[in-house]
DNA sequence: TCGGTAAGCTGACGGCATGACAGGACAAGT
DNA sequence: ACTTGTCCTGTCATGCCGTCAGCTTACCGA
């Protein structure tokens, strides 16, 4: 799958370049915490890496180049988030704490990596089709798995015939990442935040299963 | 409240000033739409508006401050849509009414502002107070109302006391603008739009009131 | 040990956006 | 026609972009 790491005029890049272009990435993501991404420059980066901008441009095309390179690798993570979901029971006591588990675990993965998936989010909403792959990649771990869960249920007639899973696991996991994304904005609005996360649990679980969850 | 329109350079705009300096507004809002925020160029709204950039830059202090500008009308939008919950109903048939009109309208409101709202949700992701301020103004209206309709519910018995009603709101409301914006994700994923606005109106009615609506 | 070869890096350059300024164009009133 | 204040633009220094030729470094086989 993965081929050897190449410059962009071609070239197999070894020791010594993969290093630099690793550093370059890590500087590049670390302005993104920093600075608005509309203002992050190649040179910047360049700078911080200690090195020049032409060899920015040996490795990546442009910025948004090194952006993608840095949104696959926090997708490669995120397709780990499909074990908060899958196989796990959505009643009685085990199944709130399925969802008190979701919910943690989203938020601690969207945090982890907000700055990067700020930049997703937006390129996605512009209608950037690699971004919109992306960021698919990411939230398909988990809407996938609720996809699932809420057919299993459906079938067992725990949940009405004519709800669409996909749409209501879709929404919920867009709830997370939103909330997520705009923590401070909750903390300004009077929303501790012990009190958040419950109370998102709560949504989901009733999301799901149409029910309120026995704690 | 709105005093005088005033130049960078502090004279008062007159009525050809004003003119161009709607211009601008306007075509930068198309820029927006057309093309990511982070390759709008000032020399291209100029241009587009049959204009120079230092005209631009006598009417704005940079591109950011244009946007900001659009943000606050799109704000003030906005505040229109306390209509949508204030003073309604959240039981029976009613109940299922608001909330498929709550769903309905924001969604409008989103899909004709989407280009600005996707700054101000980066800007406000970002950090900066500027764009948290207005992005928290246009949420405020829905969700402040929604908080308020919740606490009613509490205060009758309706609701369990340990749902705090301001992070329900504030969840539910993220959602919806997730959602809106990004609707091409969820067809690209097999969600029919038909299906999308009832199943979201079923998951603001099970968040708000904790039952399932009577259709 | 010694080239040979490919990887790795950078100085330098034309091109373009930025943002500031001074001065010209324009409209309105006298 | 003259004045005044608004409005616009040509121009310029500055700084980033993206590319290339050419230099240095590392590796390898003879």
């Amino acid at each position: 799958m993965t081929g050897q790491v190449r410059t962009v005029d071609g070239r197999v890049a070894g020791r010594r370049g993969q290093a630099t272009r690793q550093k370059l990435l890590d500087c590049l993501s670390e302005m993104l915490s920093s600075s608005p991404y509309r203002d992050v420059k190649v040179i910047d980066v360049a700078r911080k890496a200690g090195t020049s901008p032409a060899t920015f441009y040996q490795y990546f095309p442009d910025v948004e180049g090194a952006v993608l390179e840095l949104a696959e690798d926090v997708a490669k993570e995120g397709s780990g988030m499909t074990e908060l979901v899958a196989g796990r029971s959505w009643v009685g006591k085990s199944g709130w704490q399925t969802s008190e588990q979701l919910v943690e675990g989203f938020l601690d993965f969207w945090r982890r990596n907000d700055a990067i998936l700020r930049v997703i989010d937006l390129g996605a909403a512009e209608g950037d089709k690699r971004f919109n792959k992306i960021r698919m990649k990411i939230l398909n771990s988990v809407t996938g798995s609720l996809t699932e869960s809420v057919k299993e249920l459906q079938a067992k007639g725990k949940v009405d015939k004519d709800v669409s899973p996909a749409a209501v696991a879709g929404s919920l996991v867009v709830m997370l990442a939103g909330v997520a994304s705009h923590q401070k904005g909750f903390t300004a609005w009077g929303v501790k935040q012990a009190e958040l996360k419950p109370n998102l649990a709560q949504l989901v679980h009733l999301g799901i299963t149409g029910k309120k969850p026995a704690k």
